[in-house]
DNA sequence: CTGAAAGCGCTTACAG
DNA sequence: CTGAAAGCGCTTACAG
């Protein structure tokens, strides 16, 4: 098997050689090195970095086999400066679970572990006065790439509006569609909500009670209606008095708990928007000395961890948390201030079936 | 109050002024424009943005007041090419308690707030063969400033090894002291270890059966070494066949909860080295249809949410997680190869009572 | 398909 | 105490 050898070739087994031997102090190579190396201009380098088509096949594979061989990497910050932009992709929220927290991240990084992005965190509070301007600081400082956002932050609409202004590509997570398509990742809390209905009225409830989340939240509006539309379809509703105002914490549903059983007639089931608060209610059953599910059967929402801790077992709608991350930075690179991207922008809950629910005595 | 006027001051209310009308458009001042508008030359407004004791005090203040003025923040970067390093943090981990990686996180962010600095994650896995080099390239071609580990990475000598290679300043977070002082945050696991077994030897416990953590953690190690110690202080001792190897995570507890139900004679009480553990225990127990701490006391060890959301609520030594993560981010500002130094680089745990421990029966 | 010049927004090294 | 020149490692804009 011959080399044929035109005379554009680069012989990048020499080079990386050339290069290994005048650079014992282990000094990292830059596109000057490569350039020089390879015997092209660095804007060839350059296009061949940046996947340019106007470069000639065999210059590519040589200039290619030359990155390999001597380990080049193009520095991000050379580039971003370049470029007038990082190479970071944010992620901003305020929620405060941290399981969800966590598992968003980690499918985040599940996409871009393969790219050479990083991911910067940014927690923030929603009250703040100076909330919208610190975001747009540190938006335009760190010249973020693409921002991800999640409920609630992601339901503000003075923060799009000032990434569309900034100009920074964005994918908001949240439980409906509050933007276009391509700028948002749904997961249809209704839905699960719904499930969660349809479950404890096929087990024969009807006495049921709702403890509702954070009130500026749009998950806890659209859990409730999806509970509410559920419960509906078997001729069932939540009497006023059965509604209960939580906020998503341990210890809203741990107060909400007490209070239900001395709601008269007592519900036999109750539904809390989130696993914490769902938590809550067991908790309060345990300190009256009750037993769930036979005192009350209880449906949860989100299926983290706290899901399976707890005594008995709750059964809740699943929010997958991780898969919803990993989409929302999988749009992000897909975005496109024209078109709409491919790939799938929703999620949906599945209700999963443990032992805090049972039918009524 | 005459305004006296030196020639060298600089009157930044109308440069700012100028500033203002010159530029409609938005965009964004550079160190050139301030320059221009001070009527200085670039380097001394660098001088005046990296706190040079070089620069003429009035010099300084009338930049200083243009800066504002202006609104003129410095690109990072910019900064970061010419210094050949990034303003980025990176915090290296593999612990898999979500709640742990967002306390800590959430104490670094504290920290870094009022810097310029931004956080940057990097979930790792120590079992992968390609462990240390994806670190290295990660650290490298971020050019991170600092780092912050966490267990178990922490623990990793060729991980530290690389990043004094490399020169980055790198702050551990262990039980013990694994590196220099000005490199460590000690958490003194061992000190919660001890006060757990006193708790449970001054409850008149005897029989008393012990959970180990992942082998291959240092904290497994020095949780269990100062329970044993404990208990010696009171002439007591784990029997070999009362120790049992979880591995930190909510399954293997409730595994080794049912098996220690089988132990004959039974304990009467168990220290589980984690949380997620000891809530494994108790739902072991419940599943059982036994009554915690009735049955068997329990004793975990972390106090993160799991802690207070199972039943019974859990006796338990509180990991300062937060604090751990602000004292980590304020050593690494502190940072100096040379000297030591100032601020405190030790935790203890402190022992939280609850209800999952009672006197024995 | 390729390259020389200028520039991104800062700093270092040198000179005064 | 201050500044002009060169450079960090890349890219854009232009020319060929």
């Amino acid at each position: 098997m011959g080399r044929h050898s035109k005379k554009s070739e680069i012989d990048f087994a020499a080079a990386a050689r050339t290069w290994a031997e005048n650079n014992k102090d282990g000094r990292k190579p830059t596109i000057n090195d490569v350039a020089r190396l390879a015997g092209v201009s660095k804007k060839t380098v350059s296009r061949v970095i940046n996947d340019s088509p106007l470069v000639n096949e065999a210059t590519r594979k040589g200039i290619n086999g030359l990155i390999k061989a001597i380990g080049y990497r193009p520095d991000p910050q050379a580039r971003g400066l370049a470029f007038r932009r990082s190479y970071l992709v944010g992620m901003i929220y305020d929620n405060p679970t941290p399981q969800y927290i966590v598992k968003i991240q980690l499918g985040i990084l599940d996409v871009l572990r393969k790219t050479g992005y990083e991911l910067v965190m940014h927690p923030c509070d929603r009250k703040s006065d100076t909330f919208i301007e610190d975001a747009r600081k540190f938006i335009e400082v760190s010249k973020l790439w693409g921002v991800i956002l999640t409920p609630s932050v992601s339901e503000d609409e003075r923060l799009a509006e000032v990434l569309r202004e900034i100009g920074v590509p964005y994918i908001r997570v949240a439980s409906i569609a509050l933007d276009m398509e391509r700028r948002m990742i749904i997961t249809n809390d209704r839905v699960g909500g719904r499930e969660a209905a349809h479950h404890l009225a096929k087990l024969g409830h009807t006495r049921i009670a709702l403890i509702a989340g954070r009130r500026s939240f749009r998950s806890s509006k659209e859990r409730r209606a999806g509970f509410e539309e559920g419960l509906a379809e078997f001729g069932l509703t939540v009497p006023p008095e059965y509604v209960l105002q939580g906020d998503y914490t341990f210890e809203s549903g741990l107060a909400l708990g007490a209070q239900i059983l001395d709601l008269d007639p007592p519900p036999t089931a109750v539904f809390a928007s989130n696993d914490e608060m769902a938590a809550g209610v067991l908790q309060a059953l345990h300190v009256a000395g009750q037993t769930p599910p036979d005192a009350l059967s209880v449906v949860g929402f989100d299926d983290f961890e706290t899901a399976t801790r707890v005594w008995p077992r709750l059964t809740t709608a699943r929010t997958p948390a991780r898969e919803i991350g990993r989409l929302a930075a999988e749009r992000l690179f897909e975005f496109d201030d024209d078109g709409a991207p491919g790939g799938p922008n929703q999620t949906t809950p599945r209700l999963i079936e443990r032992d805090s629910t049972r039918r009524p005595k």
